[in-house]
RNA sequence: GGAGACGUAUCGAAGUGGUCAUAACGAGCCUGACUCGAAAUCAGGUAGUCCGCAAGGGCUCGUGGGUUCGAAUCCCACCGUCUCCGCCA
């Protein structure tokens, strides 16, 4: 959420910041500032009537102490009553119209940010790694799930439907791997504090992230014994993570906070768009490591960079080749500022794919949820700045590891710092086929 | 699922229709005094938010409604916490 009173003060420089994104925005900065007009004037006109209503209240109990009788007064009270209560009303209207509009415009894109139509547009900041040059011709990781035995989307449809996946024997220890590695990483050498969040979430948490209201078809909802009973599977670990601090007032000495969190992750949206419709790149459930940061408003660009750098870790620790880009206006994230995209090398594709999305939220998502801290220097209470990144996601972790790391004979080798977590299991190899 | 209790500042807690909600009373925290220093003691200070250039004013007793001239207090709904019983992993 933007903060309506730097637009009221900055109305011009406002308009120039969000049509870097998109220029239809303009015409809602426009929008905000008259409803933003119109409710102070509703303010004053409802304060002044209160005031007065105070006055005379304080009046009633020392007339009656004075045996004076104060029912005469009584009639002008139920008079301001009445019209107090019409303005209140018209002021809820207001206020409501102007929560909504503001829910609804995605944060300002940052400074640095390229100008751009869409992701050929994003700049690549750095890779890392060798693109593996195969002498035979690379499976892709779909096919090589199904000769080895341990991806199985077929049953998964019958079970569930499209877009879901088995994962069988060394498939699913493998899966089990990778979520071990990367939250061992992140906890032992880069500082995170591990976190198992509920899966489910409430409509104000989806709200406090920047899910919704906007892209509310694009998440599961879930509907209990009553139609109030209602919850949002979650989309990322960002959701139910990021909302652990809503409404809390932080200390300026504990930031910056940061937490890892594995969870399944549920996305709708995902079937829509009718790509990459085999594999495991985009499931409507899949697997997920999230890294959350809540930081000081003045470190937050340098803690974007190393978080970005802790996502990286992983897929170097992996062995993985993957590029950094940095995300152009227009294929940044809603609520993001900014947002550097990691992308792995999938050979099925001859192109990098995104693994990892890492992103400053600056106070855009903490406006939403109230999430602050005490500033030492002004006494004052004050917005964290909220932070997020994939470190990183599972399933198109595994696929890159087969695909990448797949030799001719079908076999795959594991990369050694899995072993361990796979009782030292150096390859995976196809099944043996039955006659 | 059944029965009951309860949501007031950082915490505990009083207030049960008015004129004590920046909120009694404790505790914690900050500042000062005393002290070589500390403890103890004493004194003072210890919300947030909205409107306003300011002066000042408004709102907030879990949330939202209602009754009333007036609600922390009465009524209704919802949310949450706790206790007992049942059930369950």
């Amino acid at each position: 959420m933007l903060d309506i009173k730097w637009i009221r003060e900055n109305p011009e420089e406002a308009k120039k910041r969000i049509a870097r994104r998109n220029p239809a925005y303009v015409a809602d900065i426009d929008a905000m500032l008259q409803l933003d007009r119109t409710r102070r004037e509703l303010v004053y006109q409802s304060d002044s009537i209160k005031a007065r209503q105070n006055e005379a209240s304080k009046k009633i109990p020392a007339m009656k102490k004075a045996g004076e009788d104060p029912s005469p007064l009584f009639a002008e009270m139920k008079q301001l009553a009445a019209q107090g209560k019409e303005i209140d009303g018209k002021l809820k209207e207001t206020e409501e119209e102007l929560r909504t509009l503001l829910l609804s415009v995605p944060n300002f894109p940052n400074e640095d940010v390229p100008l751009g139509a869409d992701s050929d547009e994003n700049v690549e900041q750095r890779r890392w790694g060798t693109v593996p040059t195969f002498s035979f011709d690379p499976k892709p990781h779909w096919e090589l799930g199904e000769t080895l035995g341990i991806l199985d989307p077929v049953t998964a449809a019958k079970v569930s439907g499209a877009r879901f996946h088995f994962y069988k024997g060394v498939g699913a220890a493998l899966e089990r791997a990778v979520i071990s590695y990367f939250l061992d990483v992140h906890t032992l050498e880069n500082g995170y504090t591990e976190v198992l969040p509920p899966y489910m979430v409430s409509r104000t948490s989806m709200t406090g992230t920047g899910q919704l209201p906007k892209f509310e078809e694009d998440a599961y909802k879930v509907i209990g014994k009553t139609e109030a009973d209602e919850y949002f599977l979650i989309p990322t670990a960002e959701v139910p993570v990021t909302n652990m601090h809503r409404d809390d007032m932080l200390q300026e000495t504990q930031l910056p906070i940061r937490y890892c969190a594995y969870s399944a992750c549920f996305r709708a949206e995902a079937g829509s768009a009718g790509r990459d419709t085999r594999g495991l790149i985009r499931q409507h459930q899949f697997n997920k490591v999230e890294l959350v940061k809540f930081a000081h408003p003045r470190h937050s660009f340098e803690e974007l960079e190393t978080l970005t750098q802790n996502a990286e870790k992983v897929l170097q620790g992996l062995g993985l080749p993957y590029r950094v880009v940095l995300l152009c206006t227009g294929d940044l994230g809603f609520s993001s500022t900014k947002t550097y995209d990691i992308e792995v090398w999938m050979p099925s594709y001859g192109r990098y794919v995104e693994i990892s999305s890492c992103s400053n939220f600056v106070d855009f998502q903490a406006r939403r949820a109230n999430i602050r801290f005490r500033d030492e220097e002004t006494g004052k209470p004050a917005f964290v700045h909220t932070l997020n990144g994939s470190g990183v996601a599972v399933g198109r972790t595994v696929a890159a590891i087969l695909e990448n790391f797949q030799k001719e004979d079908g076999t795959v080798v594991i990369p050694e710092v899995l072993r361990p977590y796979l009782h030292g299991k150096e390859q995976i190899a196809p099944k043996v086929e039955e006659k």
